[in-house]
DNA sequence: TTGAAAGCGCTAACAA
DNA sequence: TTGTTAGCGCTTTCAA
């Protein structure tokens, strides 16, 4: 007898007991489990409905997935050098954007990160666990294409963030992506109109791709003003605060540029420390600005100009981008780039 | 013909075609996939990988889950105001340090954001696809307790980060924690040796546990010492940035404390606005320090005393716990606190 | 060390 | 509008 209890306790309710219960069919009890409403009569409905909540039934989703062979699932795969690869606030907001929106289709995402070079051992591209897969891609532009015709073989749908070159015949592949090349345009433009007369553009020597484009979108607005204007790219061996901060002190004590152009927004922060440090004033002596605003512009001193990065957005439209696919068993686009804005802060205000 | 051909590349490779190539059974696959070598003779196993490589074949887990009844899955479910719920650093270093730790042992992770006030109905919790769940709660205490109840009625393995009141009858549950008390003592300890007189502790309005740990730490230290240290606590309307600048500031107009001991770093960073704004140099006239020491504390003038959480090693532990939970049948311990460090910064320097 | 039989819980397809 | 039948792809169980 209290085996039996236990039993009872511990058992899965399955939809078979439900329909026991309600005194229907199992098929009526799926019917209203999947919220096929046209296909039950209302009072069926809710005797079923009161069957469930007695039982506390919750259905087993590998069945489901199993018998429609849909898994409601999507699959992200980061590859990142930092074991906490959602710390990258452009990854974590892209993350969300994606979980929320196939959240509320009822979708489930998998995270899943992994170093760059252990990228094709993940676990995730060894099981068939998902309707389609999401990737942030890292390392050289080598590898990352590699990766990148790794998960187009994979025969599933697949999206891809930033990231522009499309291999051949990648049909099912989506790459989204935002506007960088924009961004150094509307930075370049804005020092321009402040009238600087030398740039430093400071990137990372392992520079990826977004990193190019913002530097693209500078030299394009300079050459647009045919402005006279020097413009000089120095590199950081790392992203790392003092990595940064001491290549750009070491510069500074050559001459002073009018401007500073941080590639990244933790960038244009350690330059900002490596101008106190020398004694430059900001924006006196000296205009700096970062890229992909998220919460660091707020915090540094002066506050930062930067480039507002709709990373978020970047995730939705993913999901969105999938879930038609899902639907409707091809991409529409196969590359969508969202535009960018400006953030005015007080480091380049005079 | 051509439509042969394009059934062969759409229809998905099953156990059943990987044994007819390889001149085997089912069985035999299943065993090499599962990576039960013991029971499969070398030269088997060898012709079985060669098919399984030759036909590109992907086990569908939902087939395996089915039959097994474990999804080697854990989802996690994470309250938050804010959409980009993995932005917040705290959260997002405990995701990555379970989903890390969990990919390794082969299983996924799913992740879901939900509103405070929308936490009951979240899609992850309807469906039973996980094996067991974690959660991070927010929002007033009696929701918070209603939520864990809720979770523990589940009849699955729980974990639940940075709460301390465990509800009745619940033995599947696990609540894992790092030491803000501790944090709060060590911090007090720090400006005490420092020779303050007077210390002003900010916080947001809807102070959740962990600032409450935090503030009991602060004043245990003043205790200990039985220091003649005035402590004044005062609230911001929100943790955002312009709220606790002006409370701040408005503060400030007053008079001058011996130091501001932020809630969380952001705060911190704030009131060093403020102080910056009020003509208040840090660290000569006041003191500042920071809580939860992600970034922020770098990128501060001057840079940030803070506690260094352990966030990704609490994600860490969850997945070690959950994982021995499942192989074993029952949690080891109910209770989890994980120790935290000073990071002494130029704030409290002199 | 290998294989055969059975069935996990659900839903597609069809029948009534 | 409801029910019946069959089977998704895998692993448990047992037999050889």
């Amino acid at each position: 007898m209290a085996e039996k209890m236990k039993a009872d306790v511990t058992k899965k309710v399955t939809l078979g007991d439900v329909a026991r219960v309600a005194g229907v069919s199992p098929m009526t009890v799926s019917n209203v489990v999947s919220g096929k409403h046209a296909l039950v009569k209302l009072g069926t409905r809710q005797k079923v409905e009161a069957a469930i909540a007695q039982l506390k039934y919750r259905p087993i989703q590998s069945a489901r997935n199993l018998r429609s062979s849909r898994a409601n699932s999507i699959g992200i795969l980061i590859s990142d050098t930092n074991p906490a690869f959602l710390a990258d606030p452009f990854i974590s907001r892209i993350v969300s954007g994606i979980s929320n929106y196939l959240s509320q289709l009822n979708f489930t995402l998998d995270v899943q990160g992994t170093l760059p070079d252990r990228f094709e051992d993940a676990s995730i591209l060894r099981k068939a666990s998902n309707d389609a897969l999401c990737a942030i891609l890292s390392g050289h532009q080598r590898l990352r294409r590699r990766h990148l015709e790794q998960l187009v073989r994979l025969g599933q749908p697949v999206v891809v963030f930033q990231e522009h070159t499309m291999p051949k015949d990648a049909e099912d592949l989506c790459l989204i992506s935002q506007n960088d090349f924009e961004g150094g345009l509307l930075l370049g433009r804005h020092l321009i109109s402040k009238g600087v007369s030398s740039i430093l553009f400071v990137k990372p020597t392992r520079n990826w791709v977004a990193i190019e484009q913002r530097e693209k979108g500078l030299f394009a607005a300079i050459a647009e003003q045919r402005a006279k204007i020097q413009i000089e790219v120095i590199m950081a061996p790392s992203e790392n605060f003092i990595d940064v901060l001491n290549v750009v002190k070491n510069r500074l004590s050559r001459d002073i540029p009018s401007a500073i152009a941080g590639g990244t927004d933790l960038i244009a922060a350690a330059a900002m420390k490596a101008c106190e440090y020398c004694g430059i004033s900001i924006p006196e002596s000296i205009l700096v600005t970062g890229f992909n605003g998220f919460d660091v512009w707020r915090y540094t001193t002066p506050s930062l100009t930067t480039i507002m990065s709709p990373a978020y957005e970047l995730g939705r439209r993913a999901g969105e981008v999938l879930y038609a696919r899902l639907s409707e068993g091809q991409f529409q686009e196969n590359r969508i780039v969202l535009p960018v804005s400006m953030q005015l802060g007080a480091s380049t205000e005079r």
